[in-house]
DNA sequence: CATGAATGAGACTTCATTCAT
DNA sequence: TATGAATGAAGTCTCATTCAT
């Protein structure tokens, strides 16, 4: 078996040589995405990357030029798919705004707090700082876009009456912080025993109990009328 | 600012040798803390920490005897005052609950969220991976006295009727996550010029109207007796 | 000596990049047992070594992970073949108990007593103290075996009647100390200007003395009979 | 009880003021040698020498200004007492050759060999590639007398037919070298449990038997008449 | 004299990056 | 292209030495 079936991906494992070179960067980000996020930028060795691509360190320097570019390139490319998948979500609605906040959380945590995009939330956090350029370009990417998704849903319920008028921005960041938090954490915390880190709180409960909660604060009641 | 003012003491550029054996290791912890937040943990270097403390590099070895060490005691000694008071504030409480989770809401965001305490959960949040030992520690000593701190406070308006029966570990996590979550961006992206990384929310109008939805969502309502 | 001969080559000033890994584990230990020897284990610097060697610093912790494993490869790489020619020699031996020893004597003196391997000793004997896991090693390696072939050659001698009965151990080690003292001394106070350290004693005729005196000592003497 | 008594020394436990200076110099000395003799030179830090002396680090500098110069002291100090012994006891001696070769083996087990004083002969060994200016003092003060006193006890049983003609100062290196080589071991691998190092050779009767060998070997035969 | 906190040069070791093959 | 041996800058930590008290 000398050509390796193109659905087969084993890259860490596959001493396979003639491996296709467009699929190179891909598997090193990939690699790359899931160290930093377990580590952390400065602990992972560019080694460690090659290596769990299954390629050697010189190679790896082929395909970015340095260790700080390479993490650039691992925010970036998992940035793009986060973006495009939450818009989309945002403009294919047409039931309620309350039906609309419940997909979007439960889209949001399919497919961000539960996957290992939520990694990049993590390790963007932490590495701002040491690396300025990212600020810009994650607020633009991500924080700005979201806080649109949701204030926008919110703005669509208050808008339709289905909701008392309130700060959208801060509704927004309030029905974010939850899930979001509850995903950083699994990737730190996370990590060890159980009980560790933990409250005993249940990622799909949290979600309808949170929902519950901001739902029925958003919605108007006979009182207020 | 060409003239240093005359009280301003400079500590950096005191080339006088100061026998202060009881205040060094709390100069020492203040300059940790403040670049382990700014710059994480592995990028900071130990004789920039003894630098920043006026003291030369070895002096900061004869207080800890590693820089992990002095990662775990910037920790500790964050985090035991923090406990204490939050414990303290729930005890001595008499008022209805609600009350009690805004005046809780407001000393977290004034005690944590506002100060440098924030930025260890970041460090934590970032490093606890590479030092296990250390999830245990604030699992213990900070995330279940946080849980229970609010937990209880929630347990409370139930209990008195003033709540909906809700899951009070949840509902806590969806109290203290937002301000948390706040605390955590203005550590990382909060440092950079400000229209970045930030959506226009404001801290205060965050806190309440984050609680005037949550307390909403739990009040009882006519229609649900 | 102004003129290099073309013949030698300098590997200390060769900055070109060689990739020499099947070789580069020899000219390590070569350098470091030198160095070692000369200087003493902590007084040598591992960048020395690897400059000595031709390599840089990295190069060195590329083939042994600390200067600690470096000095351990030494004692063994250079024991090793000790121990082994030492127990052929004795095996292949036909004639006489004393012809034996005096052989013995002389192969000790040319392979370990006048070559850097008797440098080992010196090391190890200064050393073990801070290496306790060297100690067991040493003795089982280099001792005891030592010990062992001279005791059975005495013991040889006395079971075919040449010798006299005497205690086996303690005249092997009286047979050996003069031998390798000396070469301690010529790897310490040797190394200084001619008359320094010296007693005017030379190896080949200390040797020569040395039995003599501890063969007649042993021999059977008529009137012991 | 604020006044020690003048007897009582107890350098390393007592933490009595008022300890007399002139005899500071002496306590460090001594505790200088015991740990150059069991961790080396390089690995006794100023300040356990100071500690075992009872003294601060401090003070150690008040007597000697570097860690060298103590060294130094050291091996100078105790080099004086051990000629001055040996001469005295070649001086004194009346009866035959053979018995003041018994005595000064003897003599020298018991005041060198036995005592601390052999681990001088140790870290000189070690550390005179890195002090040299020792080697000619060494040579001087102790190799040469040494051999002196050894050669001449030999010469002198030559001169008066008692032993045969032989070559003195190999004669008088082969009995010295087991002695001092036996208590070289006892100061490195006598360190470790009891088999380690060993050959089960009991120094008593090595020295019984060493000078029961060379006797014999020294002393005239009938058959060489 | 004595102390011990403070210093800083220096050693070991790591690892991002280079480059001969 | 790919490799992995080699490099050397940089960081952590030690400890001989100094000096204010």
């Amino acid at each position: 078996m000398t050509r390796p079936s193109p659905t087969a991906e084993a890259p860490v494992e596959a001493p396979v040589r003639q491996r296709r070179k467009e699929t190179r960067p891909q598997e090193l980000l990939d690699a790359a995405l899931a160290l930093f996020v377990e580590k952390g930028f400065a602990a992972t060795r560019a080694e460690e990357v090659a290596h769990a691509a299954g390629v050697s360190k010189g190679t790896l320097y082929l395909y970015y030029p340095s260790k700080e570019e390479l993490f650039k390139a691992v925010v970036r490319q998992n940035l793009t798919s986060l973006i495009a998948e939450g818009m989309e979500t945002l403009a294919q609605h047409q039931g309620s705004s309350s039906e609309l906040l419940v997909m979007l959380m439960d889209t949001w945590w399919e497919r961000v707090g539960n996957t290992a995009a939520a990694g990049i939330h993590k390790i963007v956090l932490s590495e701002v700082r040491n690396f300025p350029e990212l600020a810009d370009f994650y607020t633009a990417e991500v924080i700005q876009p979201a806080d649109l998704l949701f204030s926008t849903a919110v703005q669509r319920g208050i808008d339709s009456g289905e909701f008392r008028p309130v700060p959208v921005h801060e509704v927004a960041h309030a029905l974010m912080a939850p899930i979001i938090f509850l995903a950083l954490h699994r990737h730190s915390f996370g990590a060890c025993t159980p009980p560790c880190g933990a409250t005993g709180v249940e990622p799909k409960r949290l979600i309808r109990t949170h929902l519950d909660l901001a739902l029925r604060g958003l919605q108007v009641r006979p009182a207020d009328a």
